[in-house]
DNA sequence: GATCCACGGGAATACACGGATG
DNA sequence: CATCCGTGTATTCCCGTGGATC
């Protein structure tokens, strides 16, 4: 908690400290500056990049790695603070003898969740490039290409890193390896993809894989314990409650820290300040049917996360069939069939499933009911928490 | 005015069941 | 008894529209 912060909250009397003092600080979509016990991984990216500190362009590279195992929160921060060197421009080197002068690529960092067009990708790269602005409609994918490439010309060049290649509501792989192909020489790519190197073709692209190991047990501690410290009140978290979560999780930090968010909220809505045992075991319960990392839904379009969130507001009984929970969603601004389509699509992309229900109907095709396949409580609270901050 | 992409709405189609028909 | 058909519900898919730009 930073003094602003500090001083806001006795300005608004609130002297009484919340068990959670900074939402961000232990948000499961939120990356720390300083990833824990990734040093090798940050190493080995620096080594892979090497050619870029001399002024050239390293070969296409790959990372791969399970779900939840930080490639994400490396691969952007790392390329956030890259993005901060002196490039284009010129950056000058003192030896001994004389002045030299150096330029390096631009780097850019691009989540293929929201760039999963070809409009959207070549679009998100020249946006990050270019001097001005880039429209968002009215123009051709090929006339973004052009000017990408007229804006690449005879520079020192781009390393763009693409995440999430591969998953189902990001780039496909197969287009991926269209899309670069139309992109000027002087651009190199890193994916970052949660697919062995045999399983995929985009490594007959590139030069050097780098895999990336699920966390070890201790570690996932460590992370909890750092994130609890930063974000819940003092003294919050005791050992043997932060291994229990990283025992859960087998390596998967993401589902760690939305059991300690999802833990933490209902200590702090009940006033209390402390974790109980119940409070981990009755969210892992309910944790136990999600498989989609709330970044995906994070990315969906606005319209399409507010119908998810009045969905997970819904009652098991109005989930019994697409149509009943349709009629339940309130939404002022689509009609109900658009509802509908968007939880049909939801679906399709695994983020919602439809299973048979198990009420019975004499007549007509039998409904499904609607089950959130992700963190819901999570999501609602920073769903909520986006809209009024 | 022509062109571009994204979005939303509803039409069209698929499916399940039960009763009718031969 | 096997098949057809009507009805009601579930699901998919396409096309018009709109905002933006050149």
């Amino acid at each position: 908690m930073d003094i602003e912060e500090r001083i806001k909250r006795r300005t608004q009397n609130e002297t009484q400290p919340r068990f959670i003092t900074d939402y961000q600080l232990i948000s499961p979509v939120a990356h720390a500056n300083e990833p824990v016990a990734r040093g090798p991984l940050l190493e080995q990216l620096l080594d892979f990049l090497e050619p870029a500190f001399n002024g050239s362009i390293p070969p296409n590279g790959y990372v791969y790695g399970p779900t939840g195992s930080g490639k994400t929160a490396v691969v952007s921060t790392l390329w956030d603070n890259l993005d901060q060197l002196p490039s284009g421009s010129v950056a000058t080197i003192h030896t001994s003898t004389r002045v030299q002068t150096k330029t390096f690529p631009r780097f850019t960092y691009i989540d293929g969740r929201q760039a999963s067009s070809t409009f959207a990708f070549y679009r998100a790269v020249l946006d990050s490039i270019a001097a001005d602005q880039v429209p968002k409609h009215g123009i051709g994918t090929e006339t973004l290409r052009e000017r990408l490439t007229e804006n690449l010309e005879g520079s020192p060049g781009l390393i763009i890193s693409v995440d999430h290649v591969g998953e189902s509501l990001s780039i496909d792989e197969t287009e991926f390896i269209d899309l670069v192909r139309g992109l000027p020489t002087n651009v190199s790519w890193l994916a970052v993809s949660r697919k062995r190197p045999n399983e995929t073709p985009l490594t007959e692209y590139t030069g050097k894989s780098i895999s990336v190991d699920r966390y070890r047990k201790q570690i996932l501690v460590d992370i909890l314990m750092q994130r609890a410290s930063d974000g819940l009140a003092n003294q919050a978290i005791r050992h043997p409650i932060a291994a229990d979560i990283s025992q859960w999780a087998d390596g998967n930090a993401h589902d760690a820290l939305c059991v300690l968010f999802g833990a933490a909220m209902r200590v702090d809505d009940a006033n209390r300040a402390q974790f109980a045992d119940t409070d981990i075991t009755a969210v892992i319960k309910n944790m136990r049917h999600s498989r989609v990392p709330l970044g995906v839904v994070f990315s969906l379009p606005k319209n399409r996360q507010s119908v998810l969130r009045e969905l997970v507001r819904l009652g098991p009984d109005q989930r019994q069939s697409v149509s009943t929970a349709t009629n339940a969603i309130e939404q002022s601004d689509l009609s109900e069939s658009t509802v509908k389509r968007f939880l049909y699509e939801l679906a399709e992309s695994g983020i919602i499933e439809r299973k048979e229900s198990d009420t019975t109907h004499s007549k007509g095709r039998p409904p499904s009911k609607v089950i959130p396949r992700f963190p819901a409580e999570v999501f609602a609270r920073l769903y909520d928490f986006q809209q009024t901050s």
